[in-house]
RNA sequence: AGAACUGUAGUGUAAUGGUGAGCACAUUAGUCUUUGACACUAAUAGUCUAAGUUCAAAUCUUAGCAGUUCUACCA
């Protein structure tokens, strides 16, 4: 019996279905992603890559790596090693394709020769407030440049000189000769290169003129002869641009298409806000296992497999969407469910006596790795007369029927364990529980059990003499609203979750992980998804919750 | 204000003039369970508004309304 399953598609595969269908390019696919090297990759770039290598790749065609490196202010080297780590991370494949906008400054030099020798741009000598002024606003018609009727001749001349440092910064630029009455702001005679005496993390000081966006994006395109140029909707009213520079350079005729930016709720993508946060010390750095950058995931455990998973799941179109951040932690949770063994480990402790089980005695308890993976095999757990349990398992008293956790008087199961049946606890001057005592029924040992006794209740454990501890970091969060950039006077940082990180300096865990490293990443039973972080050495291991598991009882419980 | 784009359950996304408007997440109620997890079953819930074209409209047209984007010597 197969599955007739209906295959989707989204308006760019349409459009690439048809270039192939009129064989357009030789039926060629060729796309690429163009990052700035100037910050982190963060879950909206995640989407960009998917889209753009995920599509070639369906089509049988290639993707290029292109770094647009045309402004030297804010690019580092230090960025494109990030970058690439990041796409490698998520499981793409740019092969020996990797471009640099940089390398074509040359080329991209000549084209600018070749539209001022057709009299289509001049060089501008108005500052930068007077170019704006000359724009004016979408609705009122611009005003033309003074400077506009230079002749060709002369206009050359000046170019060459911008290039050859005669001029200081802003004293000059080179503005398309185009339509100052457009409604398109972008097509209202745009500056194409500007006067920039810095410092290219490439080039070095072999140039101080450098070509603006518009003049550079498409042109690479176009060099690098990508058939479909996939780039975000707020690119829309760049690309009559495009098109006129592909026309007027006659060049290869790449084609922009445009689809929408995803948004998550609870997290930001502005670059300049996430340093905020890095600087304003909110979080440790821009791989801090809360941001929303491709490293901060990475170091939280979240799978790649189930970020790719997660872009699939939330398609592709051209409407504004804010996805729910549950659709992330579903993906996240089915495939580390797949993936991760379950291990014991107690986050909150509290000691249990089993006051019938005799003094130093201590047996072996065989546990399978992953019920959801036939090849995990099993691992031995010491038990012995005291273990700790999570504090939360125990109440004085059972607050109703349906409550079945530990409890006096109350059977519950350890879980690769006996049955234990409550009979008392301790507290202190302060009202705390410090022990709780039971007795554990010889005949009911997991695997064994002949003792014919039903536990509701099924607690995770470790036993007091063998545990080894790890500090555990919580994380929730970082906002406490769905779109903290999204209110109109107030600030982003307001709504930061002060919350969102919790240390457990003392958690106590089975010995099995004893050997677990650096990535490592384990089913806490019954409290989540955690993964080994970088901070663990030989003598501290350090854990991040990278999940919860769901909680239908919790959640019951917080409602009632 | 001008232009362009976009409006389908709570959210995201399908339906290419003819389906009972589908799927996923979320929500609710159950079943199962040595993880209150997983798995499984079921329920709730939707075409922005109005007119028009058509035998037939979520789909085409017009108008309205709403949202987004653009007014950088950033990308």
């Amino acid at each position: 019996m197969t599955e007739i399953k209906k295959e989707y598609k989204n308006f760019i595969e349409e459009i690439i279905e048809e270039d192939i269908a009129n064989n357009k390019h030789g039926a060629r696919i060729h796309t690429r992603f163009p990052p700035e090297p100037n910050g982190y990759l963060h879950i909206g770039h995640c989407k960009a890559i998917w889209i753009s290598f995920g599509l070639a790749a369906k089509y049988g065609g290639k993707t290029n790596l292109r770094f647009d490196d045309t402004n030297p202010t804010t690019e580092e080297t230090a960025y494109v090693d990030s970058i690439k780590k990041d796409i490698k991370w998520l499981g793409f494949d740019w092969e020996d394709r990797e471009y640099y906008a940089s390398d074509y400054f040359p080329q991209l030099f000549d084209f600018a020769k070749k539209l001022i020798s057709k009299g289509l741009a001049y060089v501008d000598d108005s500052t930068a407030e007077e170019i704006s002024e000359q724009k004016g606003s979408p609705d009122k018609p611009g005003k033309e440049s003074p400077f506009r009727n230079r002749s060709i001749d002369e206009n050359l001349d000046l170019f060459q000189k911008m290039k050859d440092g005669v001029f200081e910064d802003g004293a000059k630029v080179l503005r398309v000769k185009l339509d100052m009455n457009s409604p398109n702001m972008h097509m209202r005679d745009p500056v194409i290169y500007r006067i920039k005496k810095e410092t290219h993390h490439r080039t070095g000081d072999e140039w101080c003129i450098y070509p603006m966006y518009d003049f550079a994006h498409g042109q690479s395109d176009s060099i690098e002869e990508i058939t479909h140029s996939l780039c975000s909707l707020e690119f829309k009213h760049h690309r009559p641009l495009y098109n006129w520079f592909i026309e007027n350079l006659e060049i290869f005729p790449s084609r922009q298409i445009e689809f929408a930016r995803m948004n998550v709720a609870y997290m930001i993508t502005s670059k300049r806000k996430l340093l905020k946060l890095v600087q304003e010390g909110l979080v440790s750095s821009w791989e801090d296992p809360r941001m929303p950058t491709l490293s901060g995931m990475r170091r939280r455990g979240f799978p790649p497999m189930a970020l790719r998973e997660f872009c699939a799941k939330t398609g592709v179109a051209k409407r504004d969407n804010v996805i729910e951040i549950e659709l992330l932690e579903s993906v996240v949770r089915q495939s580390l469910n797949k993936t991760t063994d379950r291990v014991h480990a107690v986050l909150d402790p509290l000691k249990v006596i089993i006051t019938n089980y005799p003094e130093g005695q201590e047996e072996i308890m065989i546990a399978t790795n992953n019920p959801e993976d036939e090849n995990s095999g099993t691992r031995e757990i010491p038990f012995s007369r005291e273990v700790y349990i999570e504090k939360s398992d125990f109440a004085e008293e059972a607050p109703n029927r349906k409550y079945f956790r530990m409890a006096p008087g109350r059977n519950v199961r350890l879980k690769n364990g006996y049955i234990l049946h409550c009979e008392d606890y301790k507290k202190n001057e302060a009202g705390e529980i410090t022990e709780v005592h039971c007795t554990y029924y010889p005949d009911s040992k997991s695997g064994s059990d002949t003792s014919g006794i039903k536990a509701k209740g099924t607690l995770h454990w470790v036993s007091a003499a063998h545990a080894i501890e790890a500090e555990v970091r919580i994380y929730d969060r970082l906002f406490t609203d769905p779109t903290p950039t999204a209110h109109e006077g107030v600030d982003f940082l307001d709504f930061y979750n002060k919350d969102s990180l919790k240390v457990i300096e003392k958690a106590y865990l089975e010995p099995s992980l004893k050997s677990a490293k650096d990535g490592d990443q384990f089913q806490f039973m019954r409290t989540g998804y955690f993964i080994v972080d970088r901070d663990s050495n030989d003598d501290k291991l350090v854990f991040n919750r990278t999940l919860t598991l769901k909680d239908s009882w919790g959640k019951k419980q917080k409602k009632s």
